[in-house]
DNA sequence: TGAATATATGAGTATCTATGCATATACTAT
DNA sequence: ATAGTATATGCATAGATACTCATATATTCA
């Protein structure tokens, strides 16, 4: 027997390290981290904020959305706290606040990119 | 000036090797990955694939869907190349087709695990 | 306080998606 | 060829989603 320890041999009260099991929690965060990555709009967003800070209007007017668009957008990126915001006056700059699922989707650009 | 060279000045013939640009044609790939990985179904099939290579059946019965619904997934991931099968009578034998696929999920998963 | 600006939100709608049912197709063995 | 088994697929549908419009909220400044 040269295999692995079986999984169900692991202390059951902790999350497996090796995270082989996907309980429902654990499934439903992942979708939701996929499906924020999942529309273009989002992505687009994303990935801008990822680069730098820009208040709503300027992620508008620079990725040619509709305000109200954009406000819906962040509102989902930001419940999943993959956004945050500081305000400055009557604007709200807002950032990227998740550095691992930038990190997903430098990787999965990348991977577009080069094949 | 202490700015990085503007995209613009690369040359166009070739895409971005920072892949800082966001064409239309990277933006719908990444979004159609990360579309597969946005379903939990979907989810549960490639996460198991990516263990062991499995026969239609076996994957519904194992993950306690009907053959229809594991159908249907399957070309969904099939038509994106995310897994193949090999025939063996009349069984289909499926397993993941995109390594990297598979580790944007491996990832993902072990950060909803651990925190 | 009132005007101006920036952002958020509710409602309506068109589109997309995942699923299940019924059935078709494909292969094997007798 | 026929039966049996494994898988695929067309269709219908319920539910989710993204967008736009109109309007509300919040902040600043005069």
């Amino acid at each position: 027997m040269n295999e692995p320890k079986n999984p169900i041999d692991e202390n059951p009260n902790e999350k497996s390290t090796r995270c082989v099991d996907l309980d429902d929690e654990t499934l439903f965060m992942v979708s939701q981290t996929f499906k924020a990555l999942s529309d273009t709009t989002r992505i687009r967003i994303l990935h801008l904020l990822s680069q730098r800070e820009c208040a709503v209007n300027e992620i508008a007017e620079e990725l040619s959305l509709m305000q109200s668009t954009v406000s819906h957008q962040l509102r989902f990126l930001k419940n999943l706290r993959l956004v945050k915001f500081r305000r400055a006056g009557t604007t709200l700059y807002y950032s990227q606040d998740d550095q691992h699922v930038v990190d997903l989707l430098a990787q999965a650009i990348h991977h577009a990119c080069h094949d």
